[in-house]
DNA sequence: GACTCTGCCACAAACGTTTGCAAAGTGCCG
DNA sequence: CGGCACTTTGCAAACGTTTGTGGCAGAGTC
C-alpha cells in the first residue's frame, strides 16, 4: 500500500538504484534525471522505509534517552534539549523512564540498543561497571556523570557551589548547613565536594545533614535539624528540598531571609514563583541535553562539533529573595526549641572539622 | 558483528526458519528442538534485529507520542503513563515535543508515521481537519480531544468543574470569576462549558475573563481584573495560573481564603506544596496516558481491553486551603481600588446573563 | 580509427527476518 | 503394505533499500 522506491522509479522512468542515488549522493546522477526523480517522489509522496534502510546501512537514525524519573522537572528539561537537538540533526528519539531503578535502566538500554545509533543516559544511581558494560552495546553519552573513555555532558555543580559560598560569605554568613540528597547520587557527591572545597577556601563552616529524599518532604524534615544547629544559612541539595525548607520555616515562624537564608539548586520553574522567590543555582538543563546529543552524534557520524569527550557547562547563581545578610545572634526571639548557638562564628570549629558529620548531626535517614 | 538468527541456527543444528518459529510460534516445533534453540539463543545473547523483522512483518513494535509542551508538568505526567503502559505491552516509545506549533506537530507525526504502529497525540491546538488527515497515515489516539471515529482518552473536565461549583456553592459563594486559558485550546472550551452548565444549575453567577496565557504570569495579570469585579472566588483555567493569582493576591494584601477563594485545575505537584496549599481538581494524567495507549494497542493488535473508542476518566476535586466560606461584603477593609460590589448576591444578574462576557469584562488579551 | 577516459545508468547482491510451501519422517488404519 | 494424516523441518521467496560492479555511450587523444 505505501509507496516504495520502485513506484518512484517507474514513474520517473529510471531504475530503483537511480532513485536512491538521486535522493542521497546526488552528484552521481545527471541533473535532469535527478529533477525527474525528485518530481516523481514529490508527486507520489514517497517516504523511504526506515526499516529497509537501516537493515542495509546498519544505522537507524534514532537515538535514545533514559532518565531516572520523569516526574522530576530537571529531567524533562534535559529531555527538551535532547529532543530539539536530535530533531535538528535529523534524528528521532526514543525515551524511557528507568523509575530510579538501575536494573530497569540497564534493561531499557539493552532493549533500545538494537533500534538506536546511540543513547544518552542519565543514570545517577547506576554503577560504573554497569555503564561500561552498556557502552559495549551501543554508543553512549552520559549526563552529569564522569567516567573515563565515555563522553559526557557535565554541569559545573562545583562551580555553582562556589558561587553560593561566595555569595553567602559576602553576606556575612560564617556557618551554613548543607542538606544532602541521596548519597549514591553522583550529583550529590559532586555538589558536596564543590561545597567543601569552596567553604574551606572561604573559611566557612559547613554542617552536613542527611542524606534525605531529594523531595519536598525531605526538605521539611531537614529544616528542623538545621534550625536546631544555629546556622544562619541552609543550602539544599535541590530546589524541591529548598521549597520544603521554606515551608517548614514559615510554619515555625522563622522569617526568610531575615533570620535564615535558604539556597536551592536547579532553578526549577517553581523556584521563581514561590514566596519568597528562591535564590538558587541555574542548571543548564536544556543546554545539557543538547550537548549530550552533540557528543553522541559526533561519535556516531562526525556530525557533532567534535569537541573532546567531556564537555562541562557553566552554572549560574540566581540571587532572588531568600538570601540576605546574616542575622546577628541575639535577633532570634521566637524560635522556641533551638539549641544554644555555641561557637557558631569565626571562633567555631574549622570547616574541615565540621565537614565530617558526627552521628548526632548527620544520619537523618538510614543509609 | 552482532549475532544473527543464522548463528543461533548453526549452533542449534537447525535451520534459521526453525529458530524463528521456536522463538515465536512455539507449537510448530518439537519440544526438544525448541529447548535446544532457546539454549543456543541464550548462550549467544541473540537479540532479533528489529529492522529486519519490521521489514517483513510491517509492524515496528513502537508507538509514538507527541505533546505540545514538555515544560508543562501535565504532559510529563501523561508521558509517564504512556511509557509505562507501552513497556508493559512490549512497545518502545518515540516522543516529540511539538512546541505548541500545530504545523510542527503535524510534521512530527508525519515523520514518525513510518517508524511506529500508532501514535497518541496531545494536540489541543490542531484543527480537526489536520487530525483527520494524520489519522490516514497511521493509527491515532487522541488525548483530551473528542473527534468522531478517532479513539480518545478523555478526562472529565466538566465533571471537575461541577465539583468545583458544588463546593463553592456549599461555601456560600454566589458570584465567581473564571480565568480563561487559550481560547483555541480544547480543554479550555471544555472546562468553560462544564462550568457554565454547573453554574447555571447551581444558580451561581460566573464572570469570565481572558483568554490569558495559561502560565503564572497570566494568573498574575488576571488576578487584578477578578479582584476589581467583586467576586468572592476565582476559578483558574489551570494550576499555574492559580499560583499566579495567589502570588498577586498576596502582594495586594488580599487574604486567601478568608477574603477570596481560589481554585486551580490539574493538581500539579506544586499545588500541594505552595502556601497556602491550593484547592484544585486532580486530572488523571498518568491514567490518561495509560488509557490512550490501551486504546491505541487495541486498535493495532487487539491487545488492549477493547473498550469503546472513547474512554472518559473521572476527575476529583482536592480541597486544600485556598477555599473557605464566602466573606461577607463589609469585611474587605484593605483592598483599595475595588469597584463597589453592586448586586453580587442572589439579587444579582442570573447566571445565564453573566455567562457571555461583555466587552468591558472580558478580553484582557487580544484574541 | 582505435584506444582510453568519463559520466551516467541498470543489474544484482546483500542486509536479517518471517512465512508459504514442500519434503521428510512418523504413526495409524484399512 | 500402501495410503493417509499429521508433525516437524528446511528451502526459498519476500520485505524495501543501498551499493558494488559493469556496461554503454560520447568525448578526447594519439
Amino acid at each position: 500500500m505505501p509507496v516504495t522506491i520502485h513506484d518512484v522509479a517507474q514513474r520517473a522512468q529510471v531504475s530503483a538504484s537511480t532513485v536512491s542515488r538521486a535522493l542521497s549522493a546526488s552528484h552521481l546522477v545527471r541533473g535532469t534525471t535527478r529533477e525527474r526523480v525528485l518530481a516523481a517522489a514529490r508527486e507520489l509522496g514517497y517516504q523511504p522505509n526506515p526499516a529497509a534502510r537501516s537493515l542495509i546501512t546498519g544505522r537507524t537514525g534514532n537515538i535514545g534517552i533514559v532518565v531516572p524519573d520523569l516526574n522530576n522537572p530537571f529531567y524533562t528539561g534535559v529531555l527538551r534539549g535532547v529532543q530539539s537537538r536530535a530533531r535538528q540533526g535529523g534524528y528521532a528519539v526514543f525515551f524511557a523512564d528507568g523509575e530510579e531503578d538501575p536494573v530497569a535502566e540497564e534493561a531499557l538500554v539493552r532493549a533500545m540498543s538494537r533500534q538506536v545509533d546511540g543513547v544518552v543516559v542519565c543514570a545517577p544511581f547506576a554503577s560504573d561497571a554497569q555503564l561500561r558494560s552498556l557502552a559495549g552495546l551501543t554508543s553512549l553519552t552520559l549526563l552529569n556523570r564522569r567516567l573515563r573513555d565515555i563522553p559526557a555532558a557535565l554541569m559545573d555543580s562545583a562551580g555553582g557551589m562556589r558561587q553560593i559560598v561566595d555569595h553567602l560569605a559576602a553576606l556575612g554568613h560564617r556557618r551554613c548547613a548543607y542538606l544532602n540528597g541521596p548519597n549514591n547520587a553522583w550529583s550529590n557527591r559532586e555538589r558536596r565536594r564543590g561545597l567543601r572545597a569552596a567553604a574551606s577556601r572561604a573559611r566557612m563552616a559547613v554542617v552536613e545533614f542527611g542524606p534525605f529524599e531529594p523531595k519536598f518532604e525531605g526538605g521539611v524534615q531537614a529544616a528542623d535539624l538545621a534550625l536546631a544547629d544555629g546556622v544562619t544559612a541552609i543550602i539544599a541539595y535541590n530546589d524541591l528540598m529548598a521549597l520544603g525548607v521554606l515551608s517548614r520555616l514559615a510554619d515555625r515562624g522563622v522569617a526568610v531571609p531575615q533570620e535564615m537564608s535558604v539556597v536551592g539548586f536547579d532553578n526549577l520553574l517553581y523556584a521563581a514563583v514561590c514566596a519568597p522567590p528562591l535564590t538558587t543555582v541555574a542548571m543548564p538543563m536544556e543546554a545539557g541535553g543538547r550537548a549530550a546529543v552533540d557528543l553522541l552524534l559526533s561519535g556516531i557520524d562526525g556530525t557533532g562539533d567534535g569537541a573532546g569527550p567531556h564537555r562541562e557547562l557553566p552554572t549560574n547563581l540566581i540571587v532572588r529573595a531568600t538570601t540576605a545578610a546574616a542575622r546577628s545572634r541575639s535577633a532570634r526571639p521566637h524560635v522556641d526549641n533551638r539549641r544554644p548557638a555555641a561557637g557558631h562564628a569565626a571562633s567555631g570549629p574549622t570547616a574541615a572539622a565540621v565537614h565530617r558529620p558526627s552521628g548526632g548531626r548527620s544520619a537523618a535517614l538510614p543509609e
